[in-house]
Parts: structure tokens; sequence; C-alpha cells
DNA sequence: TCAAAAGTGTTTCCAATACACCCATGG
DNA sequence: CCATGGGTGTATTGGAAACACTTTTGA
């Protein structure tokens, strides 16, 4: 809270809040994190979550939306603010706290142009990361948590497959995200009684075992569950 | 994010970062919220959530447990972070960012102390709020919504009530948090079978009509199913 | 013809739901 | 004896979970 004299507010406006982006991909049957890599001190050289400093005339969310676009060219993307951290000493330069979102984006084929104090950008595997900056670990986690969370609410996640997909890529998704494995049946069974996602008719080509039905999301399908909630339990 | 020179971080040090609480209490069958009443500019004489400046050597959960520990002179109480804010134009005095919480304490008999910027301080029924100052109705209506997700997920909500309790007040709690009636049995039934109240003995006194058992909160059992995860659906 | 992944049904079990009457107390 | 809330059981249904073999393709 915040009040006017006797009770002077000055002092207290000497925060810095920033954004920073858990973004996610999926690739090869693995749950993937975008990370940069720092340029500038502190932690140079060390990978980060992506994210800048919020602007004057900026709110959280457009932060994150920023920050998601200049990274990756992408609009309109799936992100959800998750948790704010701000430990006394987390940033040598003075206090300063940070706001995580994640987001949920199709891996596959965007351009990734770091700016700024980035050197470089890549996708990581969830299972192998590197060291990272600041408290950045523990963002990660938590965003990654909540991930979790949210899929075992219901099926989130499309963002994260190109615009066709067999059950099986489907599947090999949630197994990541929640990191156990599924029945392939009951899988499919619940999947399909849900009617979010409508066979395309088509066929994989050049696989070397039997090709797998494709199908796309039914968004309008979804938004209706989702209007009158449901629950999902893989 | 934040970076060393030649990007100068200096301009970005000029936030304020509050923390606001949802007090939720339990009294008279319904669910209630703890507010204050402002004594100072802006939005005096509006009542408001209770909050506070993050200080410069605290973190944030410590900067919640510190208003309110100030307010309702208990330690150690549910507790957990929610969301962050950060309109532009949200406090006229300059830029200010507050990370709301909500915290579960039960009613009945904490003495409440408003200090600073307030000038007094009282609970209101959740149906029958008044206007609240800054954005406040936003961050409280958030905070509800995520006490509702916590109520469906678990058998949160002890907290709210004394420390015996009949079947009854239990049910109410919930149908309060969720503004739905329950079907008595069934509501019975699954709070029983999973074991997480016991029976004292004891029975209501002084009640025109049957006198009710009453319970206690097994907080072992309670830990133990939280810790392989259940799902509660009333 | 082999390897690799796709595809397919049934049974079992448990939890969710719906539903109506008698009981104990104070006034 | 009446009003008030306390307390109890059963039948039905639907979703969750367990489980193994056949099919199609490219190499």
């Amino acid at each position: 809270m915040l009040e006017a004299s006797p009770y002077s507010l000055e002092p207290y406006f000497v925060s810095a809040v920033s954004v920073d982006i858990v973004i996610f991909g999926f690739e090869n049957k693995s749950l993937r994190v975008l990370l940069v890599q720092r340029g500038v001190e502190p932690f140079i050289n060390d990978w980060a979550l992506p994210g800048e400093m919020v602007q004057a005339d900026e709110n959280l969310d457009d932060a994150a939306d920023r920050v998601l676009f200049e990274l990756t060219s992408m609009n309109e993307v799936y992100l959800e603010q998750v948790a704010s951290f701000g430990a006394p000493k987390r940033h040598p330069a003075g206090r300063a706290f940070t706001v995580a979102y994640y987001s949920l984006i199709g891996t596959s084929a965007h351009p990734v142009s770091p700016n700024g104090w980035a050197q470089r950008a890549r996708y990581f595997d969830i299972e192998e990361l590197p060291k990272l900056a600041f408290d950045h670990a523990k963002v990660l986690n938590t965003c990654l948590e909540r991930l979790r969370e949210r899929v075992r609410m219901r099926p989130i996640g499309f963002e994260l497959l190109p615009r066709t997909f067999s059950l099986s890529d489907l599947q090999s998704l949630y197994e990541s995200i929640l990191g156990e494995t599924l029945d392939k049946r009951n899988f499919r069974k619940k999947i399909l009684s849900m009617g979010i996602v409508e066979a395309t008719g088509e066929l994989q080509s050049n696989v070397s075992h039997r090709p797998a039905k494709l199908y796309r999301f039914d968004e309008s399908r979804y938004e209706a569950l989702v209007e009158k909630g449901f629950s999902f339990t893989v």
C-alpha cells in the first residue's frame, strides 16, 4: 500500500522491476526452454531467462509480450503470469524484482533474435539445463510446476505442436511435460472422447513404419469446454 | 533481466513495490475479508486491502508476514502469493507495483490494530464489499478466484475454522467459498473417507436442536495426503 | 522378413451423484 | 409438541486404470 504525506513515499521509489519469461517449446519428443546467454556483467556468459525491465508506460503483461516478440517475432502467444521474486540481494546492481511468466510456442520454425544484453539464444532440453544466472533456476522451476499443474487440469499445450500432429505426438508432449509415461489406449480414448481434436484425413509420409493419422486442434470445441469447466486427468 | 553498462540500469530503479493481502475469515456462515479504511490521500476514507511497501532488506514473503502480523498479531499463518499488478497509472505518486497474497485466518478472536495510513479495520462479508481504493477490487477478485481453485483441488481452509468444528460448519465454509450448495450426505462421506478430520468425542452445547459432534483437523494425515497428491471435488 | 511405431476393446473398480427420512435438543 | 438442524445408507452411473495383440510401412 501507498500513502501520501506525512508518510512520505519517496524513499520507496528505488526499485527496478523486470519480467522474465520461461518460453517452453517441444521438439524431438522433449520439452525445451529458450535461454539466452548473457553478454554483459553480472553473470557474463551465463545462460539466463529472456527478460527485460518494465518500461515506464508499460504494464506487466505488455512487457512480457514485448520481450517475447523481440526475441521470437511471435505475437498473440499463450502467456501466463506465474509468480514474482524479490530477494533483497538477487541482483548486485540494486533492489530488483522480477515477475515471471511462462509461454508456450511451437518451436520448429521461428527465428530467434537475441538483442540488448544477450549474445545468443537457443533451446535447451528441460533435462539438460545449464547453470543459470541470478535466481533463474528457481524461477524456471516454479514455472515448470505451474505448467504441470495446468496440464493436469486441462489439455493445454496444443500451442507446442505443429498445426497437424499425430496422437502419438500429443502423447509424447504430455509425457515430457508430466515426466511420466501414459497408457496409449487410455490416452487416445480420453482425447478423442473430449472431441478437441479432429482428423484431417491426412497421413504421415516417409516414415519407416505404419504412418499415423494426422489431427488438428479444434479450437472452438476447446473454448466451449473451458467455458463450462472440465477436468483432465490423463 | 538486468544488465551492467554499457546498458545502464540506473534509470530503472525508480519503482516502488508493495504487498497487499486479502485476509479471508469465516464467520456467521459467510466468507469475510479484512479491509482497512485509509486515513491519508489518495483515496482517503476509502476501504483498501491491508498492505505495505516492501522494505529494503526484506523479501516478498517476509513483507507479507509482517503486514499480517502488524495488523492481526498472528504469525505462521497460511499465506500464498497470487499475482502481481503494475498498471502504469495505478498509483498517483509514481510507478508502483504490488504483489498480492491471500491468507486464511480464523476470524473469531483476534485483535485488529490498524496502523500507519489506516484509520480502522474490519471484516466485510464477501457479498457486501464496499468500493475499494486503487485497483484493489481486481486484486481481491483474483485472490478469491485462486482460493476457489485451491479449494476445488484440496481441502484447504481448516485455518478458517475454530479448533473444533462440526461437519456442518465445514460444509458451510465450503459452500460460502464456492458459492454453491453441496449435498450433505455426499460431503460427509467424502470428508470422512479422506480421514483428515477426527472426532473429539465432544458435542455442541446450548443449541436448540440436536447437538453436532465436534471434530478436529488431523494435520499429519493431511500432510501425508498432500505429499502424494490428491484431488478433491466436493 | 524385420524393425518400428500405429492402432484398437474389454473388463474391473471406484468415486461421483442422486435421493428421503428419523433423531436429539431447547423452548 | 414443535421447530431446528444433526445424522444416516443405497443404488446407479460414468470415468479411470489395467492390459496384449494386429497392422502398416520403409529398409
